[in-house]
DNA sequence: TAAGTGATCTCT
DNA sequence: GAGATCACTTAA
């Protein structure tokens, strides 16, 4: 059985969430009614007050202050004029982390996935659940280790070397 | 490789 | 209020 992943899971470290992510389902109840299920294979980690790339890092605003709430909400927003980005929120309260989802089943890139799915600012803040619509399953896939590529993070040169090297970005390798 | 696009944040 | 920036995509 699929079992809907709770905030437990994501109240634990973010780079354990987001490796663990791997695997798992997202799964979108379309506006159309219709559900789409696919496997998380691209995820990228934005952890706590020290991560230069990370939004909170200049402090908590009315942008990023879902990302100091619990975990296991949805964060999105909006960026370069056109594109929603979708992130879990992660870590306990007043910890800003979050994981970005950078592609699922057969979908490569972060907008692109919120632009497949529908998703926009009108989630933001909302617990991933089914209530809400978008939320995670355990689809009990089992993930080697060896299978899980971590990488530097893409787009956030601005941070730093320092940061922009850390390998927050991990993929699921094909087959 | 660069243009497109607009919310958000940091100055005045 | 003005200006810069930006966790991207697409078309060349």
């Amino acid at each position: 059985m699929h079992e809907v992943l709770k905030t437990s899971f994501f109240d634990r470290p973010t780079l354990v969430v987001a490796r663990e992510l791997l695997g798992k389902d997202l799964v979108r109840i379309l506006p159309s009614g219709e559900v789409v299920r696919m496997m998380v294979n691209e995820v990228e980690a934005y952890d706590g007050p020290e991560d230069r790339a990370c939004h909170a890092f200049r402090g908590r605003t009315k942008r990023t202050d879902v990302m100091f709430g619990p975990a296991g909400r949805i964060y999105v927003y909006f960026v370069y004029g056109m594109h929603w980005m979708l992130n879990i929120v992660t870590g306990p309260k007043n910890y800003p982390a979050a994981i970005l989802l950078r592609g699922a089943g057969d979908i490569v890139g972060p907008a692109r996935l919120t632009k497949a799915l529908s998703i926009d600012g009108t989630l933001n803040c909302l617990p991933a659940d089914a209530e809400t619509g978008l939320w995670f399953e355990d689809a009990s896939r089992q993930i080697d280790l060896s299978s899980i590529l971590a990488t530097p993070r893409i787009g956030v040169d601005y941070a730093g070397k320092e940061w922009a090297e850390k390998p927050y970005r991990f993929v699921l390798k094909n087959e």
